[in-house]
DNA sequence: AAGTGGTCTAGACCACTGT
DNA sequence: CAGTGGTCTAGACCACTTT
């Protein structure tokens, strides 16, 4: 077997994790569990979990057991103050609206020029999405996928409307990286058009590579926030 | 004794790579010498190596060895796009000034108070920063510092001018997590002035808690950014 | 070939959370 | 109390890098 045994055991309870069969603040089987369901020992399954929590899947609670954790948050990265707070749990006064795509095109922003990994005219999927919350506009996000045989991304609508859910469904890609750069701007007049906002109102505008568990492939995500009434937080 | 054996190995050896005893880019000791240093194994060892990965001290390689990583990227949040690039590796076209403080005093900021841990009115060291790129001002950060017996800060000045060094030199404090929020606001004319930006220009706004190796011990920081030049940027 | 880190076994004792 | 995760031992074989 080329795949060590404590990552085939991390795939297994990833795979159950996001799928729902290990539910959102439930435990999952004990080490001990896990031990006999895969012939192998605690220190084997104990890097399993550790590599899990790293990745945000779980937390583990001596005497208790190992939790998965609550929502699964885009990495740790963006997450809009207030959105799961004045959305609940799950996101349902907030609303996502495609815009325009996907569809294929090249990279026309010279903005991505310097954190591109590809070539700057190969083809990309476009996707042009604006979200918003309690009906009002908060973030312009502009997402460039590489096309690397993923041209169904066009002809079937997303997987529960979530772009990186329908990538780790159809293609087994999981995003787990990012590097961005951010960045205070004057809205433009389309921006300000789409956002609600006034032209030249203050605006942060964030640069986004994210990077997959297939070697090489990454996605650029340009994104436009009006954070008058929200603010991006993260943490770590 | 009750800290973990794999703890004190990971406190010694992180101790012997910030003050400079394991120079960066070098190779630190093998898993087995390290056995025989500590009587230990080598999973207890490789649980101290593998920390010290996760806190960035380190990277290891196959067959090489243990490399003491490149600059203490305060953990990896936030680094100046361009900074180290402009500036060279350690930081010496960048300047930093102090225009206030170390000086005792409480929060007057009410834009805190939702991420605040501590007592609002407690006392805390006050700290106003600016950081400059080739003679240019980018950075206005403003630090609060809960008082517990750290009164010592407001009389010696900082060790190497940094903050987190001080701490960790003179209280092991060790910074090691932190949350944040960012928005985009307009220039008022005090910020304006310090960062030789326009009145209403766009500017990043950075409110920041930092978490640390003491238990409830927390720091805060406003930071003012303009990004005209230089974006923020951060990895992970 | 020698040394390094990567993976894994088969045990052990302890501290913590539940009943 | 039984069950859980936290720490640790004393080995083993393998893949990778260097000489």
């Amino acid at each position: 077997m080329k795949i060590p045994l404590y990552r085939q055991i991390q795939a297994h309870l990833k795979e159950k994790i996001t799928s729902g069969q290990y539910v959102e603040g439930s435990l999952l089987p004990s080490e001990n569990d896990l031990c006999a369901e895969f012939s192998a020992t605690r220190m084997t399954v104990r890097q399993a979990l550790t590599e899990l929590v790293k990745e945000g899947y779980i937390t583990r609670q001596h005497g208790k057991g190992s939790i998965v954790a609550s929502i699964r948050k885009s990495l740790g990265l963006l997450s809009l103050k207030g959105w799961t707070e004045v959305v609940g749990a799950s996101d349902r006064h907030g609303t996502t609206s495609i815009l325009q795509g996907p569809v294929l095109q090249t990279i026309t922003e010279p903005i991505f020029k310097h954190l591109l990994h590809q070539e700057f005219h190969t083809e990309f999927v476009f996707l042009k999405r604006l979200r918003s919350v309690e009906e009002a506009p908060v973030i312009l996000e502009e997402t460039y996928i590489p096309n690397e045989n993923i041209t169904a991304l066009t002809d079937e609508p997303l997987v529960d409307g979530s772009l990186f859910r329908t990538l780790f469904m159809r293609y087994q890609i999981d995003v787990n990286s990012m590097q961005q750069e951010v960045r205070a701007i004057a809205a433009t007049k389309e921006i300000a058009g789409l956002l609600k906002a006034k032209v030249k109102s203050p605006i942060l505008q964030i640069l986004r590579r994210y990077g997959t568990s297939k070697e090489g492939f990454y996605l650029y995500s340009l994104i436009y926030c009006n954070t008058e009434k929200y603010a991006i937080s993260s943490f770590n």
